[in-house]
DNA sequence: ACGGTCTGCGCAATCGGTTGCAAAGCGGAG
DNA sequence: CTCCGCTTTGCAACCGATTGCGCAGACCGT
């Protein structure tokens, strides 16, 4: 009779279990039950044990949904982020989801694609999930039209668009977690004119943007340390990591001495098109990146860069959201810093681009 | 007045806006008001006009909660992985979230980080959460046990650990989502064998482990081409990736010809690690990866390797979820294929190698 | 004018937990 | 023996949506 065809090949239905059927086990009513295994101090430990056992018997798993249509609390996270496959973004969504996890929270991930009508999306699907929290990434919406989509209290800005932060934020206004870009570019540029070099070029690509202007910053620290050659700025119209090789024409058209890329990742799109052009790095330009991404350290040559502590921007996104449900109210926001890492990129510029 | 201090800076308490509260506006009643807003057809055009408008200017969100305590249903998929950061998950989880949320559905990840413990309780937050469907990624239990753990039916395995699949099992088991390694191995060992290589290497990392052995595979193949040459297995016991130096030794200590990697992490760190021992790649020795990462193809040398369509991967494990979630039973599974990418760390090994 | 059909809508139950309130049980004090 | 107070437990309401069922009214034919 086993072999009875069908599409059900388990015994039985296997109804849920529901916590009806843990009190009935128990001998103990619904509310009972309910309150020993939340550990109701109004419980006595013998009828605790005997619910816990019945519940851990017959495998009971509660539903989040009725739970917390009652608690007004899901002990979710929604995290909304560009994309996930980016390696800073990544480092930063696995840091936040460790960090959730740890707490006892689950996070749904979003990924806004850069898009305004996608985030928007995103952060309806959280307000209807009712997540306890939102933290978002590098978001291309306003902290102003964020605050307003969802409880502002809830809500954590991870490298939030600057030019529309209140003004005077400051680095510990709540909820806003940030790193210090500016002293890493600033960093970077004063190590390339250690190195002797002079003419310094700054390279970005197409559709990615940063929410802090470091052309600005690499420009304006040049002007600060005397430097009268213009910093060069050079730009594709399209994702220059998918397509580096017309960024890189230009550039090893008038070939700086130092260039200073967006991030690692256009930098190392960029180093191998330049290989293809004959550019030897770092003997005929030197190259820096951005975020410190893992690939970064293994290239070839490996990559000089301002190395940002993305996990740990996750895990205080996370860690800061999870003290707000509790207590209410946003913590001071942080500005972490970064580090400059000099690797092979850029050695051995002084000795070419010498000054006298 | 207003200026009393308190936490709550917005003017109103903003009472989430309820079911309730549309019916009210639009003068229906509860029931309408869901039923014109779910496109009953049983509702008049012009209720549900009214009904919309009415939610639309309250900026009605319905509570999920309450809704799926009612359906049984919470349009949210369960995402089990190893790992966020890593590359080829990562592409998994981007890809299939994209393609889950453009079917409406919402994701919650989950890092099992390759411990049997924290996939298990993975699995029951999946399980108190109602998501209508799982996939797990590369996991380390059991298809038995992931089976009996959460409902078969509704359950995605993208690269299962094959060797407690049910015998038999085949390429289009139900729910089973994989690559096909076996080819992608052999097509590198025939590959570096075109190019006259002989000695053959495979390496290994300590701590990660595919769920297909491709190092019996390597061995097999060369066997079945008439290669008497053993092939040599290099393992390191800690995680290879993070100090890839003391494998990198070994392998400098008895150059083989080429060498095939578990993946193209290891293969890039190798390759740097090696570098420092002045192994010149390809001229000293070949190297081919696995998984086609999209570093691999901008290392210098870029990097030969088995690309795995991991996208794809997501996009199917997410829409064969939903399939199920639909229909009740999960569509057949899939063997996507894989594809070998020659590139420079490859090449003129045949110059070299010549046999004769 | 009346029964019948059809359309459009509302009442109330329901999903599965949590929790305010009250009452039962029990021991000890007066 | 009664009363008080404390501990332990149960009843029932509640969270906010969905939905089976039934009812009111319009409309039609005769």
């Amino acid at each position: 009779m086993p072999p009875t065809v069908g599409p059900r090949r388990n015994d039985g239905p296997r109804r849920r279990i529901l916590l009806k059927d843990v009190a009935l086990k128990a001998n103990v009513s619904g509310s009972t039950a309910s309150r020993a295994l939340a550990d109701d101090p109004r419980i006595s430990p013998a009828t605790r044990l005997t619910v816990k056992a019945a519940a851990a018997e017959l495998h009971y798993v509660p539903d989040a949904a009725a739970r917390s249509l009652r608690v007004r609390r899901t002990r979710t996270l929604g995290l909304l982020l560009p994309d996930i496959r980016d390696p800073v973004h990544g480092q930063v969504a696995s840091a936040f989801e460790q960090e959730a996890r740890e707490q006892g929270y689950t996070v749904m991930v979003v990924a806004g694609e850069r898009d305004l009508v996608r985030e928007r999306l995103a952060l309806r699907i959280f307000m209807e999930h009712g997540t306890d929290g939102v933290a978002s990434v590098a978001s291309v919406l306003s902290p102003k039209e964020l605050r307003e989509r969802v409880d502002p209290d809830r809500l954590v800005l991870v490298w939030p668009d600057h030019r529309s932060l209140p003004r005077r934020a400051g680095p510990r206004f709540p909820g806003v977690i940030q790193t210090d870009d500016a002293s890493g570019v600033r960093a970077a540029v004063d190590h390339l004119l250690d190195l002797g070099c002079r003419r310094i070029a700054y390279a970005e690509g197409g559709v990615r943007a940063s929410n802090t202007n470091r052309a600005d910053t690499v420009a304006a620290t040049l002007r600060d340390r005397g430097i009268r050659e213009p910093m060069r700025r050079f730009a594709a119209p399209v994702d220059a990591w998918r397509a580096p090789g017309e960024l890189a024409a230009k550039i090893a058209a008038d070939l700086p001495e130092a260039l200073i890329c967006y991030d690692d990742q256009l930098a190392l799109g960029l180093m191998d098109a330049l290989r293809d052009l004959g550019i030897r790095i770092p003997d005929d330009m030197g190259i820096v990146g951005f975020d410190g991404i893992p690939f970064a350290g293994i290239s070839n040559p490996r990559l000089t860069t301002v190395a940002v502590p993305s996990a740990e921007m996750g895990r205080v996104a996370a860690s800061s959201l999870i003290r707000a449900v509790h207590e209410g109210a946003l913590p001071d926001g942080v500005m972490l810093p970064v580090e400059i890492v000099v690797r092979e990129s850029t050695h051995g510029q002084g000795a070419r681009g010498g000054l006298a």
